[in-house]
RNA sequence: GGGCGAUUAGCUCAGUUGGCUAGAGCGCCUGCUUUACACGCAGGAGGCCACUGGUUCAAGUCCAGUAUCGCCCA
């Protein structure tokens, strides 16, 4: 290390250097010491190997860093687990697209593994890229225990869990409507569904009626449906209307004549049709027909009929979205309707429309904005799609729990304690799960009273294969076979057949061979991904095994999220941890804002708008980064972070944002400060200090810094991130820089102040320093290094320790020193920065150069006026003096420019120039008189001395007295200019 | 459709339990090669706190409504 710091920051040689020192001293492993009680643990949220991280990851990681270096400094046994997510659905697409542009295959062009092979290599490129970003924003994660959801550690327990669910009976399989994605061909859970407003329309189409029927002596021959997806008109089995509608008892129960396909559906009375009212404002009512038509296998509000009145059910697509004949449309049999078959269902809707039209049966079109679910990943609409899919049964009671937990319902809701709905639900409104800000609760409690069963298939090669084996018949002699270790379910299937399902405890592939053998196939569809980032708190840390690890690392700590995850993941977390474990996995779920570009908008590839994090790094280094996302850290829901092409040191023109300029400029004013510190610090003697010979910028830098450690230390306790950062931001910036470094030059030119300056200098250095390593960890650390070969010991002997460390990231957190804080020494200052601004400022009106010499006096109170004079070195100083007196009765000189600011009055002698002088006073009495009027008016106001508080008043009474003070002085400067 | 949030200086944002003349950074204007820093220093200008009504002695802050924008969930 060199004894003086490079005159230049220059990131990106910090970062190297640190990055090596960090990694050499291996700070960032946490091993389990048999303490539980002093171990602090964040889970990383599994980045999906899909895609690099961008600036979102960049904030949800910074803040993470920050809340584990704050702990590690604090001397917990602080872990964090760092890791990625296979993502199934999405990498596998992101592959197959590559796939097919480079070699034009498919992924059914290729043997499973094969498959999977080009999968594990994409894997392998990008969690190394994300590992090498996540080190790059100098995240300490304990890089040792790196993992992977698919890797045999978190393996085992997806398979643990899964067999214990078997086990448990809360697996099932079962025939529903799932939310298809006929573009990567499979299911979607609800919440992977995107919900989009679409322009589209409403077709008005006549089905007939098998027999006319006369209403109200009018002869009817046809009904109408409105439809916004007239394709699926095929699969209909019956027309449904509203049971209220005054045509209903004599349509209920005739039939009408399917158009195309001529099959005969019945008209049916359900509650759920609109009745049609031309007058009501709701569109539905307005725009309805009465008449719905119902296709139990294409639609989940049909599929409700459907199953009320046992209507047939006709599947009329094939998984990709095209229409069918193979599965469930048996009757297609007819050539209008062969005509269809093999369309995709967007050209069969035009088709069928132009038949309708083509018959006269369309009888108009209207313009219809509605909402329509997308796939996430394909962003193709989703189809409703008839399917067989593991379930988990989320609200049924679990009886082994009964009595750890209890039964019966949670109140107010269907959720029973004792389901995995129930296991999340409980522990929120205990008050043992918090969300940080509080308002995001209610994201949290709402979805898991309304859940649904978690369909957990599909229909892909990438993720947890399903361990389940089935044969058909009821296995009779195997269900005993393998006594624990294998948990067997026969169900009856729809054909009447019957088929067995068994579930094997993890590592027993014999027992596996076993089955397979015996000609048991195992199930060819994978687990959703959020199964296994469901296990990830505990799975990471080595269960089922009972690990030294999980005993002390589980529960962890805090789970530091964006809001489109509590649902995602949170909830679903909290679920198998408290079913596995039987904890929750973390006690805070700290959300974080999504940040957004300088126009509003979701940064995303389409738009062009996101900020590559290793670009910000590039263009203003990791530590100005993480300054400028923490700084913009509130408890908001959105940031804005305008974004701007630039020009990086390589000649790449990238993304970045004019808002690291923030952190830059901090970065750089930390080491140039930093940098003269040094130079003055080679002769310090620890030993020399004695606390009487400090002078009062001193003790007032002290006091600020007591200040600053305890209003810090408090506020990140509360996840707090701007806050204690712009705290210390302006302690640094404003009172260490511009004021106590600046008093400090002369000091240090002395050298009887010399000593006791670098010493104190020294000390609030260290203590600066630790206080913003978790912000910024580069420059902290390689400065705090450097000090450590300059000024080793930094303690001021007596009054405060600064204990050495060999690195700044398990030095101890500065203990609060509030014995210094001093109220009286920072009142003294602050009326002696007064003094000098207001001496500046009429130097600055009057354009007085900075380097003349001038003589100034203030009129001042008695105490005010001892401070002032007795510190005239500090004033002069800074007010670019040669001499200065205070007194209670001193009398503004002749050609003496005058200021009044609080009680006091500045003169600065020899300033004449009674034209800027008038301009001045003038505008300052019109502010003082401004001032004045809304504190006159509360006086004035009988109901204000009698009702607020006394201190108010009294306080409103003083100000009133003062301001009129300064009012007469000003008039009388006024008068005497005049004169 | 349900829920949440935002609206304060040209821009990005603070503003605690209602109470001194509403703050910061950037940008802007003026002046400075003050040998740590021009990514800097000193000074300055700039605000019907979205709108309407209410509660209160007192509202940027609390309540109700309106408008615009955004997000989450269905």
């Amino acid at each position: 290390m060199s004894k003086e710091l490079p005159s230049t920051y220059e990131p990106k040689n910090v970062e190297n250097a640190m990055t090596q020192l960090w990694e050499s001293g291996g700070y960032f492993h946490a091993e389990p010491d048999g303490e539980k009680t002093d171990s602090y643990t964040i889970v990383i949220p599994p980045p999906n190997v899909t895609a690099p991280l961008h600036l979102g990851h960049a904030l949800n990681n910074t803040l993470q860093d920050i809340l584990i270096r704050f702990h590690r400094m604090r001397q917990f046994n602080t872990l964090w687990m760092p890791g990625t997510d296979h993502a199934g659905i999405a990498t596998q697409t992101v592959v197959e697209k590559r796939l097919l542009a480079e070699q034009g295959k498919r992924r059914t062009d290729f043997q499973r593994e094969e498959f999977i092979d080009h999968v594990r290599a994409w894997k392998d490129e990008y969690e190394a890229r994300i590992l090498a970003q996540l080190k790059a924003m100098g995240c300490s994660c304990d890089w040792q225990r790196t993992r992977f959801t698919m890797d045999d550690v978190c393996a085992k327990a997806v398979r643990a869990t899964f067999f214990r669910l078997f086990a448990d009976g809360l697996i099932y399989r079962g025939k529903r409507l799932v939310n298809w994605d006929p573009a990567t061909q499979t299911v979607l859970a609800d919440d992977e569904v995107e919900h989009e407003t679409v322009q589209g329309h409403f077709w008005y189409m006549q089905y007939p009626l098998e027999k006319p029927v006369t209403i109200a002596g009018q002869k009817i021959e046809h009904i109408t449906v409105a439809t916004t997806r007239p394709e699926t008109m095929l699969g209909d089995t019956a027309v449904a209307m509203n049971p209220a509608d005054p045509r209903a008892k004599d349509l209920i129960g005739k039939k009408v004549l399917l158009p195309i396909v001529g099959r005969k559906i019945p008209i049916i009375g359900d509650d759920h049709v609109v009745l049609p009212d031309t007058e009501s404002d709701d569109e539905k009512a307005k725009y309805s027909t009465g008449f719905l038509k119902v296709t139990p296998a294409h639609d989940p509000d049909d599929w409700e009929i459907g199953q009320r009145h046992n209507l047939p059910i006709i599947n009329v697509m094939a998984p990709d979205g095209t229409i069918s004949d193979k599965f469930g449309f048996t009757d297609a049999n007819q050539a209008e309707a062969e005509a269809f078959l093999g369309m995709d269902r967007f050209e069969a809707r035009e088709a069928i429309i132009e038949w309708f039209r083509q018959e006269k049966l369309l009888e108009k079109v209207r313009e219809y904005v509605h909402d329509i679910g997308h796939s996430y990943r394909s962003h193709v609409p989703i189809e409703p799609y008839l399917s067989d899919q593991w379930y988990i049964a989320v609200k049924k009671p679990i009886d082994h729990l009964g009595e750890k937990v209890g039964s019966g319902m949670i109140e107010g809701t269907d959720v029973p304690v004792n389901s995995l709905a129930g296991l999340a639900l409980k522990p929120l409104l205990d008050e043992k799960l918090r969300f940080i800000p509080h308002r995001y609760a209610k994201t949290y409690q709402n979805w898991l009273e309304n859940l649904r069963d978690w369909p957990i298939s599909r229909q892909l090669w990438w993720g947890h294969r399903i361990p389940v084996w089935s044969k058909a018949g009821t296995a009779d002699s195997f269900k005993d076979k393998f006594g624990n270790l294998a948990a067997f379910k026969t169900v009856q299937k729809d054909d009447g057949k019957t088929v067995t399902y068994a579930c094997i405890i993890p590592n027993n592939e014999n027992i596996e061979k076993k089955l397979e053998d015996d000609g048991w196939k195992q199930d060819d569809d994978v687990l959703d991904t959020w199964f296994s980032s469901a296990l990830w708190p505990f799975s990471t840390l080595g269960w089922p095994d009972d690990t030294p690890e999980l005993k002390e690392f589980y529960p962890g700590d805090v789970l530091c999220t964006a809001r489109e995850i509590i649902t995602l993941w949170v909830s679903r977390m909290v679920i198998m941890g408290q079913y596995c474990v039987g904890d929750i996995p973390f006690s805070d779920v700290y959300i974080h804002a999504m940040i957004q570009d300088g126009q509003g908008r979701k940064m995303s590839k389409s738009l062009g708008n996101g900020i590559d994090p290793l670009v910000a790094i590039d263009s203003h280094g990791a530590d100005a980064m993480r300054f400028t996302l923490a700084s913009m850290t509130t408890e908001t829901q959105d940031v804005r972070m305008p974004v701007e092409q630039m020009t990086l040191p390589g000649g790449r023109v990238a993304n970045t944002s004019p808002k690291f300029d923030i952190g830059r400029n901090f970065c750089n004013k930390l080491w140039n400060a930093c940098r003269f510190a040094m130079m003055n610090l080679h002769d310090i003697e620890p030993d020399q200090f004695d606390a009487k010979n400090m002078d009062i910028t001193d003790k007032w830098i002290l006091s600020r810094l007591a200040e600053t450690i305890d209003f810090v230390t408090q506020s990140m306790r509360d996840y707090k991130f701007s806050e204690p950062l712009g705290y210390l931001y302006k302690f640094f910036w404003n009172d260490l820089c511009d004021w106590y470094l600046e008093w400090a030059k002369p000091r240090m030119e002395e050298a009887q102040s010399r000593a006791t300056a670098q010493c104190v200098l020294s000390f609030v250095l260290d203590r600066t320093l630790l206080l913003l390593h978790p912000f910024v960890p580069f420059i902290t650390e390689f400065i705090f290094q450097n000090l450590n070969e300059i000024a080793p010991r930094r303690s001021l002997s007596g009054i405060a320790e600064a204990p050495f460390a060999k690195s700044i990231t398990v030095a101890k957190w500065p203990d609060s020193l509030c014995e210094l804080r001093n109220k009286d020494i920072e009142q003294q200052i602050e009326a002696i920065q007064t003094a000098i601004r207001t001496i500046r400022d009429i130097r600055s009106k009057y354009n007085i150069p900075p380097k003349k010499k001038m003589t100034a006096s203030a009129n001042a109170p008695t105490e005010q006026a001892k401070i002032l004079t007795s510190n005239n070195e500090l004033i002069c100083r800074m007010a670019g003096l040669e001499q200065f007196t205070a007194g209670p009765e001193l009398e503004k000189p002749k050609n003496a420019a005058a200021s009044i600011v609080e009680q006091m009055q500045l003169y600065l002698h020899d300033a004449i120039d009674p034209a800027a002088e008038m301009q001045r006073l003038t505008k300052q009495l019109a502010e003082i008189e401004a001032a004045m009027k809304p504190v006159q008016a509360k006086l004035n106001n009988e109901k204000f001395i009698t009702r607020a508080k006394k201190e108010v008043v009294e306080r409103t009474r003083q100000k009133y007295a003062e301001l009129s003070e300064q009012l007469e002085a000003i008039k009388k400067h006024v008068t005497e200019l005049q004169s």
